[in-house]
DNA sequence: GTCCCAAGAAGCC
DNA sequence: GTCCGACCAATTCGG
DNA sequence: CCGAATTGGTCGGACGGCTTCTTGGGAC
């Protein structure tokens, strides 16, 4: 990757002729890092391509580097399974806790001109889509402001500035949008800034990144605000925290290091507890705790293997997806509710390519009489209804095909049923209730209206999926 | 040539 | 977005 | 004390649901 020829003697440079084995891979680690980390915050090939080719490397964080107008890979947040966990790791410093709302990621960009440019996590440009954002930009600002890039959550609100769930952000026309026929308003939530007049924040802890936030921007009522937000390390304060954020039509939080470590030294190279903003990293100094990660609390159904698909790559060998279904008891019938490839070891796999054979009769061509699934849902081959397995997700409503009725985000395996038969998955009453089990629980927040949760569920009624 | 619909692609999570 | 497995480097363990 | 085993972290692949947008073919 890198031509020695024309750059000389730079240290990051190998010589082929006098390096060791061992000091070339050292170098060519070294050099892949400066990449890795330089492409992170300003990930453009043809840029640093030009800036390589004129330029040592050295040189090329300096050159290539956080630019506004260009988006920066955002930092990620880590999977945490366990509150207890955090604060076992975090050694009884202070963290930020933070709401992660139900939306769309956003990074937004305004140059010294007072151009505005908003980027999706995956860093599309997403401007088009919200000229409501853009045009509020201007007023965010405080006296002083010339130039940011700001890290956010979009949100969709309804009339009365109250959460909506992500479905109702789903809505949004993505493309030639006018400002005046816009159907589902949105507020956007900061939690981080990452560039300020010309400066780049990333290296300086989120105590103080927070801090320029908070100084430099004021919210603007229905379209601009900080997210909810604690200092503690109390664990107590923090799973009160955690609750209020689900009830609040949250996700679950961020907890996330406020301040750099006092030394480096002592402390253990593996444990990134970093204060700093890491471009395209998913360390433990952003920890994401979701409800449905945690045991116990998030949403579980127990359905049935009915069908399935031929895997593709590294799934060749083995059925993926399967799809799953509930029981209606009245009907007698298995209805499908969703497909599923997540959560199953590769030894599941060939254990369940083995039962699910032409050899053990348990599968056929031909869907049965009484599985109930949509048309368009055509799986390779259908399965003989054998077992239970208890899956994990999140249940949720489509908004514009209620025919379709409730569904799961995020469907993963967890375990087989070995105590259940298949009369005793879960039935779609269960489901529905389960639904509106996270409802009421947002309802009886004082504070929060959830109209937007409850029109759902008056339009679903309409459509009687939860119904006899 | 225009309209309409279904299927697929692309983009969020 | 979730999850798993492959891979790598740092850390710990055992002789 | 050093090599082996373990552990923790990163990365890439395989796909989930929902939605809007695009596209291609058939009817008229």
């Amino acid at each position: 990757m890198v031509a020695s020829e024309e750059r000389g003697d730079f240290p990051l440079n190998v010589d082929t002729k006098r390096d060791s084995a061992e000091m070339i891979k050292t170098k060519l680690r070294a050099s892949e890092n400066l990449l890795k980390e330089c492409y992170a915050q300003f990930p453009n090939y043809s840029g640093i391509v030009k800036c390589l080719l004129e330029n040592p490397m050295e040189k090329l964080l300096d050159i290539c580097r956080l630019t506004v107008g260009i988006p920066l890979r955002p930092m990620l947040g880590k999977i945490t399974q366990d509150l207890t966990q955090v604060f076992k790791k975090s050694e009884g410093k202070l963290l930020n806790c933070e709401y992660k709302y139900d939306g769309q990621r956003a990074q937004i960009h305004m140059d010294s001109n007072g151009v505005v440019t908003i980027f999706s996590r995956h860093l599309e440009n997403m401007t088009e889509k919200f000229p409501d954002i853009v045009q509020v930009i201007p007023r965010i600002c405080s006296d002083g402001v010339t130039s940011f890039i700001m890290d956010g959550e979009v949100v969709a609100i309804n009339s009365d500035g109250q959460l909506q769930n992500f479905q109702k952000l789903s809505n949004r026309t993505r493309k030639n949008v006018e400002l005046s026929k816009i159907s589902v308003p949105v507020c956007v939530f900061a939690f981080d800034l990452m560039y300020l007049n010309g400066q780049s924040l990333l290296k300086l802890p989120l105590r103080n990144r927070r801090d320029l936030l908070h100084g430099n921007f004021v919210k603007v009522k229905g379209q601009f605000d900080f997210v909810a937000q604690i200092e503690s390390s109390d664990p107590e304060e923090v799973h009160s925290f955690f609750k209020n954020s689900t009830e609040f039509g949250c996700e679950g939080i961020m907890v996330k290091v406020l301040d750099d470590p006092p030394s480096k030294t002592g402390n253990n190279q593996r444990t990134n507890l970093l204060a700093s903003y890491e471009p395209d990293k998913r360390l433990e100094s952003w920890l994401k705790v979701k409800k449905d990660y945690i045991n116990g609390i998030g949403d579980s159904l127990d359905v049935v293997p009915i069908g399935a698909w031929h895997g593709n790559g590294r799934k060749a060998r083995w059925w993926s997806p399967v799809l799953l279904a509930i029981y209606n008891p009245d009907a007698e019938t298995f209805e499908g509710v969703c497909k599923c490839m997540s959560g199953f070891s590769d030894q599941f796999y060939a254990e369940m390519k083995l039962k699910y054979s032409k050899e053990n009769g348990n599968i056929s061509e031909t869907k049965k009489p009484y599985y109930d699934v949509d048309d368009g849902i055509r799986p390779d081959v259908w399965f003989e209804p054998l077992e239970v397995w208890e899956i994990k997700g999140m249940a949720a409503v489509g908004n514009v095909d209620h025919e379709k009725g409730l569904s799961l985000r995020f469907p993963r395996f967890v375990r087989v049923r070995e105590d259940k038969s298949v009369e005793n998955a879960t039935t779609s009453e269960q489901l529905a209730e389960m639904f509106f089990n996270q409802v009421n629980e947002r309802k009886s927040e004082k504070n929060i209206s959830i109209e937007g949760v409850l029109e759902d569920k008056n339009e679903s009624d309409e459509n009687d999926y939860a119904s006899n």
